[in-house]
DNA sequence: ACATATTGCGCAATGT
DNA sequence: GACATTGCGCAATATG
């Protein structure tokens, strides 16, 4: 099994399909294909209308599911999502780190690491010519918390391209927005409040310095006036 | 002008290839080209080999910059991040909205704007058939005041596989990072803020409260002892 | 033009 | 199981 460095800069070619998914097409197998593909037959193909000679029923290419014995295993890309992750980069990395907190992508033992199954590049799809400059991405998702994840074990995401997985992903986006529109108000509405205080404060601090100012010029007069005053004052005061 | 939602319903094709690359092949223009179209060409052509016979010098086929009128403006899609973004629809329905904050990317001026650069099949990529599941995804980026870009035309992004690429998105991780640790940061000063303001308040109002009722019964006192006196009061708090 | 700072958005893991 | 949170990266934009 090769080396996943040396994987990536051996192939020479595009590899734009995800492999993983059922409706990619093997562009290699296609144009290595005996079959004349004329601008029909493409525009069915790549536009994805027809499959088959509508009057033959013959298909126009006999499009295989993507192997997984030749699955490149150190890329992944769902087109059902548009996203693209080197998650086998990231998950390497990921479990690798064993006592860390925030575990990290150790780009060194990636790349020495045998590659973890049988994949070559003859598989039916094709990925950008990796360059030297790899981007190492940290393990997604939300952190556990100190004591770790309180359940480990939890049902897998739906594997991609099927409509639950859609259907997940669209309700956690949805989900998301919501929760960082709310975020997002809270925050205003707290900075708001803020201001609120802070002039409610000074109101207050201002009437706090009238009402000391006469209380001073009341007690004032109560001592020009005599001292007996005062005694009772504290007296009712207490009460 | 068309409305975008008529541009859209209008469409029975599936258009996969982002107009605005520099690297995108109107397939549609490729298809329809009487020239024949071999093996030997679309390998040159899907994996960018080649644009011309290198022999003859002869272009496999004549492409232009992609035509405004044919071009698929809704979808956006990057193999080289293997991003894919239903872009145009998102912007579509970004810029029909036109009473909203964010704004306005005018479907038509996209349609209408010339090319910008002299596209060439070096980097042509096929797209698989969009299968019925898809995630819309919006537009990236953060979005242009309402007023648009103060910056429209923008240097664009180091071609990603590069070392600058990588390196500037290292750095702007980086930033982002920080940025939202500053963010996160004065969220809480702010919750801070807001509860050393309303124990203050509670204070001040307690305060408040107590020297009321001191001057209520000091003022009830003068009452007792005469009324001369709040005039006299009266005189001195005016000063 | 260049660098950094912000921000909307999606993913996926985790929390509730 | 559903929905809410959250760390993270991308890319477009904003701000120096």
């Amino acid at each position: 099994s090769k080396k996943v460095s040396t994987i990536l800069q051996d192939s020479q070619v595009q590899f734009d399909l995800d492999p993983l998914l059922e409706n990619s097409v093997d562009i290699r197998q296609l144009l290595n294909n005996s079959t004349q593909v004329n601008d029909a037959t493409l525009v069915n193909i790549i536009l994805g209308e027809k499959t088959a000679d509508p009057v033959t029923g013959v298909p126009f290419i006999e499009l295989q599911p993507a192997q997984d014995s030749v699955l490149p295993t150190f890329k992944e890309f769902d087109f059902m999502t548009n996203q693209e992750q080197t998650s086998k980069i990231s998950e390497a990395g990921w479990s690798a780190s064993e006592g860390e907190e925030y575990s990290t992508c150790d780009i060194e033992s990636i790349v020495n690491s045998p590659s973890q199954s049988e994949h070559d590049v003859t598989s039916s799809t094709l990925t950008p010519p990796t360059s030297p400059f790899e981007i190492v991405r940290g393990r997604p998702g939300r952190k556990p918390s100190a004591a770790g994840p309180l359940r480990p074990n939890r049902k897998k995401q739906p594997p991609k391209g099927t409509e639950e997985y859609v259907d997940k992903r669209v309700r956690n986006n949805l989900a998301v927005r919501k929760s960082r529109d709310k975020a997002k108000k809270k925050q205003q509405e707290t900075e708001q409040r803020v201001h609120e205080l802070s002039t409610e404060n000074e109101n207050l601090q201002k009437k706090l310095d009238l009402l000391t100012k006469e209380l001073n010029v009341l007690k004032s007069l109560f001592i020009n006036v005599g001292a007996s005053l005062p005694t009772k004052f504290d007296e009712i005061m207490s009460r």
